[in-house]
DNA sequence: TAATAACCATACGGTAGCGTATTGACTGTA
DNA sequence: TACAGTCAATACGCTACCGTATGGTTATTA
C-alpha cells in the first residue's frame, strides 16, 4: 500500500525553472510570468515567492539552467566515437539527424536577441560547438583560417536550417542532407 | 519666415508602423505597445485608435510592411551586375560585407518563431533569397539537387552568422571572410 | 467662411501581472 | 507531542497597458 508521506506537489527550485523553460519554448519569454506559472504547476505565487527573490533574480538563473542540460550533447556521444575526422562529422551529422537535440536553441536565440545576459550564455555554447567542428577540421589537416571558417559555415548551416524551420520531418531527407553537406563541405579532405 | 501651417506631428498609419518597426528592432515584439509608442511619436493613443482597429490588427500590418523594405535589396544589385555565375556570387557577398541590408532580420525571427503569420512572412522572404542564389550555382552548372543543398550552405551562413553577432565589425575581416566562403563553397565550378 | 472630415487629447473602466504581508499547513526532529 | 523549519494560500495595493466614449482641434472642400 502506497502511503502519500508528503504532498505530492511540493515543489523545488527546479520545478519553477523546468516548467519555465516549457512556456519559454512554447511561448517565448514575455509569457513567462509568474502566476500562470504558478497555474501550471498547480500552485499559488506564494509558492514562488518562497523559492525565488523575484521575477527578475529567477530569470536571471534560466540561461544558466539551460546551459546545463547542454552537457551532454553530439559532443560527448561523437568523441566517443572511433575514426578519422571525416567519420567524425558523419557520426555528427548522423546523430543530429537522429535526435534533434537543441529544442530550446531557437527560444534561447530570440530571447538572447534581446537580453545581453542571454545573449552571453547562448555565445558561450554556440562557442563550444564551433570549436567542436573546427578541431574536427584541423583533424582533416587543412590550416587554421580554413578550418575556422569550415566550420562556420558548417555549423552556422544547422542554426539557418533550425531556425528557418526547414528542418525536413522525414528522417530520410535529412540524411540525404547530411549525405550532401558533407560531400561539400568535406571536399578535398 | 516659415509659417507652421500643419502642426507637424499629425501622423499616417506609416508613421505608427514605422516606429513599431524600430521598437521591435530595439526592444522585441511585446515591447511594441501602444501607449509607450504615442509617447515615443509625441502624441496620445488617440491618435492609435483613429488609425486602427486595435493593437491585434496593428501588429498583422507589420510584417507585410516589413517585407515591402525588402524589395529593394542586394538581388536587384546583383542582377544588374554583368559576369558569371562566379563574379555574381562575390558581388552578393561583397555588397553584404558592405552594407548590412538585413537589419530587422533577427528581431522579426525572434517574433517569427512565436506567431505563425509572421512566419509565413519571414519564409517568404528567405524562400526568395534562397532561390535567388540557387539560380546562381544552376548558372554555375551544377545538377538541381546540389544546387539547392548549395545554395541553402551558403545562405543559412548569412543567417548564423547574423544571429550568433558573429559578424566582424572590421569591413577587412568581413571580407575576408567572404573570399573564404566564396573559395569552399564554389570549389570545383 | 461654414460645413465636413480627419486627426488627436482626455478621462474612464477593465484586466494581467508584480511584489508584500500575513496566515496556514505540512514535515522532520527532540 | 511540541517545536522549528519548510513550503504554500490568500488578500491586498500598485502599475502598465488595452480599449471605449466623448469632445476638441486642425485641415479640406464647397
Amino acid at each position: 500500500m502506497v502511503i502519500m508521506k508528503y504532498k505530492s506537489t511540493r515543489l523545488n527550485k527546479e520545478a519553477w525553472l523546468s516548467e519555465a523553460l516549457e512556456v519559454l519554448y512554447e511561448h517565448g519569454i514575455d509569457k513567462v510570468s509568474i502566476e500562470p506559472l504558478a497555474k501550471r504547476l498547480g500552485v499559488t505565487k506564494g509558492s514562488f515567492y518562497w523559492h525565488f527573490k523575484n521575477k527578475e533574480d529567477f530569470l536571471s538563473l534560466l540561461p544558466s539552467y539551460w546551459a546545463e542540460k547542454q552537457t551532454t550533447t553530439v559532443m560527448t556521444y561523437v568523441k566517443s566515437q572511433p575514426g578519422n575526422a571525416k567519420s567524425k562529422m558523419k557520426a555528427t551529422l548522423e546523430y543530429l539527424a537522429r535526435e534533434d537535440p537543441d529544442r530550446y536553441d531557437n527560444a534561447m536565440r530570440a530571447w538572447a536577441y534581446f537580453d545581453s545576459n542571454v545573449a552571453k550564455a547562448v555565445a558561450t555554447i554556440d562557442k563550444r560547438r564551433l570549436e567542436f567542428v573546427c578541431d574536427l577540421f584541423l583533424l582533416a589537416g587543412v590550416n587554421n583560417e580554413e578550418a575556422e571558417m569550415r566550420s562556420r559555415i558548417w555549423y552556422y548551416y544547422d542554426i539557418g536550417e533550425h531556425i528557418t524551420g526547414d528542418t525536413p520531418k522525414d528522417p530520410d531527407k535529412r540524411m540525404r542532407r547530411a549525405e550532401l553537406r558533407l560531400a561539400i563541405l568535406s571536399a578535398g579532405l
